[in-house]
Formats: structure tokens, C-alpha cells, sequence
DNA sequence: CCTACCGATCGGTAGG
DNA sequence: CCTACCGATCGGTAGG
């Protein structure tokens, strides 16, 4: 277990991010969940908005990779541009659902990284997008999905699908895997012919 | 035209909450953005809390009332379930691209707001949310709707909803109300039979 | 990882 | 609506 401790500051800071604001939480805010002194964390991080680009640098390596593999996988089983659709929305779905401290501060915190850093991280967002829009986009050359603008179609997708973190609660009645199938289902009934 | 100077600071702050967040933006940034000094905004305002508070309530009025007119629209012509979801889902779809930076700070910088104030807030987001998924529920009963749990498919088309205030620009290449038509369109067939 | 400390900025008040 | 100012807190550094 190397680098605990760094992953610890993360992990305090990605709760405290979500739930009052990157601005909101003061590094004595993150320091005190972790019992120690404000001024201890800077043996660990350099700066209060290097734990933000770590956590949301992470965040969107995860979708990355869940994209990937669900893409991956419609590849392999070589399936329509539908059940494509599905399992990328239900990979996305998941993701939000299980680590919802990542996927809202990714969401919504991007804005307090400065110039470079904020850039990369909002093409690494452009580049999700548009393959989610492609997507759609071969599903309506295939006549599988019907025919609206791909990019209305995906921010609509996108922005429920990040909705997730705002209110789904891991402990509750509905597993992450139940709500990833029903949100799955809503998006192709809305984009299916 | 009467307090005039006050909804300017509304404006002004609605903008910079919007961009920068309701933390990040300090009483002299607005001030700054009216060319006053910051002590002289609270000639105006009591508290800064207090501006934000005023843009979420009256943002909540402002949804409250296009639900309200959807409604009376709907019963008005006789409607089925489908077609009264629709035009409710174009009312807030409507309003969320027409006034992003208030939509955008009624949805996500509530939880600013002190204890009363906030639970006030939340109180008429539920109720909101509760109506809209009364009219889910309703069209299940009548068959028009597909059987969803009617809590998911509302929070699904709200985040949805939201998410417009976004990425959306009121002077881009679609209106308001072709957006709204798009979503309702989309929304409809997520739900539809 | 702590104590001690820094300059800057915060929301807000006094008094005109 | 301004000038002058307040105590509190901010992110971060020095030195151990």
C-alpha cells in the first residue's frame, strides 16, 4: 500500500467536494477529516487544486476506460448499434452510480482548475462526447436509431446520466447495476425507431 | 421601475454564480461588475446570502409557475397523459434555455443557503418534482406510458432537463423552443408505450 | 507531521 | 454610495 496517505487526502476531499464546493472547502476542512493540522497536508500536495486536478484527472480515466471496454465488449460480441448504445449508457450509468463523489466533482468542480490543466480536462470530455455522439450517429445510418441531431441526443444522455450523482444513494433499495438497466432502457426508447 | 439597482445585482450575481460559483464569487466581484464599490452593495443587500437567496426563490416561482400554466393548458384542452408530459417538459426545457444563469443557480447552489432557507428550497423542488411524477404515474395508469418506476424516470428527465442551462447558448444556431420541442420529443418516446 | 507564522482576501459595519 | 476599517479565515511557507 503505497501512498496511502495521498490517496486518503483524495478520497476525504472528493466527499467534501461534492457536498459543499470545491471553493466552499478550506484545506483545514480536508486536514480535519483526516486529524491533522491544516498545514500538514502540504507534505503530501502541493497545492489545494492539485488534489482537485488528481481527483478529477482520475475521474475522467475511469470513464475513459469504462467507455473503452464497453465498446470493447460491442465489438467482441459483435452486437447493433442498440445493445452498443445500452452498454455504454449502463457502463456510464454504473460508474456515476457506484463512485458518485468522482463522477459529480468531474461534473461540476472542473471550472476551479486553471488554464492548461482546465483545458485538458475539458477536451478529455469533448473527445467522451463525441464518441457517444458517433455512436448515435451509426445507429441512424443503420436506421436503428431514429433521426435527431446526435449532439442534442447525447448532452440529453449525458447530462441525465451525471444527474445520477446528485441523488442516487449506493445503500439504498436500488443497486447501481438495477439503475445503470432501467437507465439503459430510457435511453434507447428515446433514441430507437 | 422600481428597485431597479437591486435586480440589477440580482443579474449581475446570477452571471458570476453561474460561471464561477456562489463561493468563489465575492461581494466585490459583483460590485465590481456595476462599477460600485463593495461596501455599497449591502446599501442594497443585507447579506450575500441574501442575493442568492432572493435568485433561488425566484427562480423556484418561475417553475412553479410554467408547470403551473402547462397544467392548466393541458386540462384546459383535454389532453391525454402523453401529450400534457410533453408540454410540461417543453415548459422547463423552455425556461432552463431561456434563463440559464437562473436555472443553473437554482439547481445546483442551494446548498449555500442556510438551514430555513434551504429547506424551504428543497420543500418546493420535491413538491415540483412530486407533480411531475404524478403526471408519469397517471399516464402508467392509463396504459399511454410504459411501466417505469415513475421516481427514476422523473429524476432521468429532470437531470436531463437541467443540464441544459449547461452547454446551452440562448444566441446559438437553435432556439429555446426548437430545443424544447426536441426534448419533449425525446422524453415522450423514453416514456411512451 | 507539528508549531508558528505570512500576506491576501473574505463578508460585513460605522459614519458620513 | 463612498472611505476607512474590522476580525476571521484563506492558501501556503519556514523550520524543525
Amino acid at each position: 500500500m503505497i501512498e496511502t496517505r495521498r490517496r486518503q487526502i483524495e478520497v476525504a476531499a472528493s466527499e467534501l467536494f461534492r457536498s459543499q464546493g470545491y471553493a466552499a472547502t478550506s484545506v483545514r476542512d480536508i486536514a480535519r477529516a483526516l486529524d491533522l493540522q491544516g498545514a500538514s497536508l502540504y507534505s503530501h500536495v502541493a497545492s489545494k487544486e492539485d488534489v482537485l486536478f488528481a481527483i478529477v484527472d482520475r475521474a475522467a480515466s475511469r470513464f475513459e476506460d469504462a467507455l473503452r471496454a464497453a465498446e470493447a465488449a460491442a465489438d467482441a460480441n459483435a452486437v447493433g448499434p442498440l445493445e452498443r448504445l445500452a452498454s455504454i449508457v449502463r457502463a456510464h450509468a454504473t460508474l456515476v452510480a457506484r463512485e458518485p463523489e468522482l463522477a459529480s466533482v468531474f461534473a461540476t468542480e472542473w471550472r476551479h482548475l486553471g488554464g492548461e490543466r482546465r483545458s485538458s480536462i475539458l477536451a478529455r470530455r469533448d473527445a467522451y462526447e463525441g464518441r457517444l455522439r458517433a455512436v448515435i450517429a451509426d445507429g441512424m445510418a443503420t436506421g436503428d436509431l431514429a433521426m435527431t441531431d446526435p449532439a442534442i441526443a447525447a448532452a440529453f444522455l449525458l447530462s441525465a446520466l451525471n444527474g445520477i450523482a446528485g441523488w442516487f444513494r449506493p445503500d439504498g433499495r436500488l443497486s447501481a447495476e438495477d439503475l445503470a438497466d432501467r437507465y439503459a432502457d430510457l435511453a434507447v426508447r428515446a433514441l430507437a425507431t
